[in-house]
DNA sequence: GCCCATTTGTTTAATCTTCAAGGACAGGAC
DNA sequence: GTCCTGTCCTTGAAGATTAAACAAATGGGC
């Protein structure tokens, strides 16, 4: 099977990435897969959580008071409110997080990074900031390092928060 | 917390990231979030799976007789012999991919990708193309995916196979 | 006050991934 | 042949993610 290539478009057929196309699609694939898991694996080993849940410590972290609403945490990391929740129920375990009621509004809840929390994070810190420079800035020239920023503000813009048009190609 | 910037550099602390660079990290780690999300949603409305099982029957489908010893399909899809078992197990309840012993060593297992698990994949593809096309392609330039691809090289080339010398800088 | 749609966050079950362990066979040393 | 080590693949349990359903509270319209 050919699978996304085609010799020569006939009439209506998909129009099939060329073979320059695949290529750098399967590098991306190959790429983003490969940095994905070394750095989960980097956090997993050196600070005992993935990747996405440092980097609710992180965003908690940069808060004031070191503490966000849970729908507001969800949205900075791009995470469902459901994932959240169960993110934060194994971060609480670990002593990593503490929930708080909110006053003024009773169904809310804030989600604290305790001092433990914020201590597992500077620990981690520079191990996972060195990864990030080993495996992806020190192998890059300052061009491409611009470059890739552009294409990634590009992509991300495309599809951003809902989607809305996405599949709606005439409001685009 | 300043998370991985700092205003400078003192003595042997942790190199962090530069304000820029941080951008850019954060528009890597977003932008490669949204779309493999965008890939997975695509595929499992359409074709009722994830986007890396989608991928092993992609690989099937391109090799000959349309199958691959177990190792050989986790290596090509640079997944644990373990995942694949289990991924291997789903897609055959599906009846997509059939096994087959191996005859002359008797451990080995083929995954063969059945016709049922063929039409699937005629099916989904063109969707499958279309969405990759109008999220990435479509909307970068001809240097920038040239950029694109050319950086994505050099990240995979960096965290290859087993990673050896990845935290040995030395062996550099 | 009373409704009702919306927002907030959690819960359940199903699915997927990882990790550690293990069974079966292969291939060479002896 | 036996022993040993390594390879091939599977398994089971624990962790993580998703989707759908849900209770509680809000905030407006009336």
């Amino acid at each position: 099977m050919e699978y996304m290539t085609k010799a020569a478009a006939s009439t209506d057929e998909p129009q099939w990435l060329t073979a320059e196309e695949q290529r750098i699609w399967r590098s991306y694939l190959h790429a983003t897969y490969l940095l994905e898991d070394h750095m989960d694996r980097q956090l997993q080993r050196d600070a005992g959580m993935p990747h996405v849940y440092y980097g609710l410590l992180v965003k908690l972290a940069e808060s004031p008071q070191r503490r966000l609403r849970m729908t507001e945490l969800a949205m900075h990391a791009k995470i469902t409110r459901s994932r959240l929740s169960h993110a934060v129920a194994r971060l609480e375990k670990n002593g990593w997080v503490r929930r708080e009621d909110c006053t003024w509004d009773k169904r809310g809840q804030f989600a604290v990074l305790t001092d433990q929390g914020m201590e597992v994070l500077r620990n981690a810190a520079p191990g996972h900031v060195a990864t990030v420079r080993n495996a992806l800035f020190d192998r890059l020239t300052p061009e491409q390092q611009k470059s890739l920023g552009e294409i990634m503000e590009i992509i991300a813009e495309g599809l951003q928060p809902d989607e809305a048009g996405a599949d709606l190609p005439w409001l685009r």
